[in-house]
DNA sequence: CATTTATTAGTAATAGTTATCGTTACTTGT
DNA sequence: ACAAGTAACGATAACTATTACTAATAAATG
């Protein structure tokens, strides 16, 4: 059973009251000024609880390395959350999403990535809590 | 002006074969069957360069950082290829999209992930060359 | 064929993240 | 309230993906 602790309150309360989406070095050195021994591997452990627990979400999916795909045009994917595997999504790109939203934000929108998230036929069976 | 290699070659033939989203490293691995004493920076050096001639894409956005999300809720972002700063966008999830992509492929979809690429308004001035 | 220069192999360095470990402090039961 | 059990801590080392550096090599150009 997880234990409620200053160093994990801190964080999520940093994590709750911002909206720019922090990297771990950011949101460590502003838990800094509240605690100013705690350590960066306490940031990434809470982090990483604090996700499995369903109260943050992370970006930038799929931690610490790039994959790279030999088609260039814009399409999209499907990654199976237990065996990591990535496949191509045969669906036909919707543009006009991009253009509503450039409107309402006054972002200039060139393109967008959609990936689906979930389990491919082969690890259906067996499921399990999700660990990365 | 770039020069056309055997290694570069060789790395855009490996990528074009397949459609399992590889790796830099499963690249480099199954480069080495056919330049067996390639250097692994070279195969870095390629994929970046493939890259920005706009032969291939690159997947899991924005390098080497993950960023975090006190909004647990699935949510849409939009990232400034320029500066680099994440915002939320306020667009309903669309759910539908995944259960017909769920019929067509067998997945079981869970949730997906939408992030619009472009430029913020602060960024739109002064646009450069994509450099990473 | 000689010159120029992008690219290479090899290796060292960097950066983000995770693991280890002895110590601390939250939680539970008596 | 106190003791026991154990999750979490801080500090630091290790790990992994990626990038930088350098002298040597090999495409391209005229």
């Amino acid at each position: 059973m997880p234990k409620r602790t200053r160093q994990k309150e801190a964080i999520l309360r940093v994590l709750k009251s911002t909206t720019s989406h922090p990297t771990a070095d950011w949101i460590y050195s502003d838990v800094r000024k509240e605690i100013p021994n705690i350590s960066l591997g306490t940031v990434y452990r809470n982090l990483k609880l604090l996700w499995q627990s369903g109260e943050i979400s992370e970006m930038d999916f799929s931690g610490t390395f790039s994959r790279f795909d030999g088609n260039p045009d814009n399409h999209y994917h499907f990654r199976c959350e237990r065996c990591g595997r990535v496949f191509d999504v045969d669906e036909p790109v919707n543009k006009e999403t991009d253009d509503r939203v450039a409107q309402k934000t006054g972002f200039k929108i060139f393109y967008h990535r959609l990936e689906f998230r979930g389990l491919c036929r082969e690890c259906q069976e067996s499921r399990e809590v999700r660990t990365k």
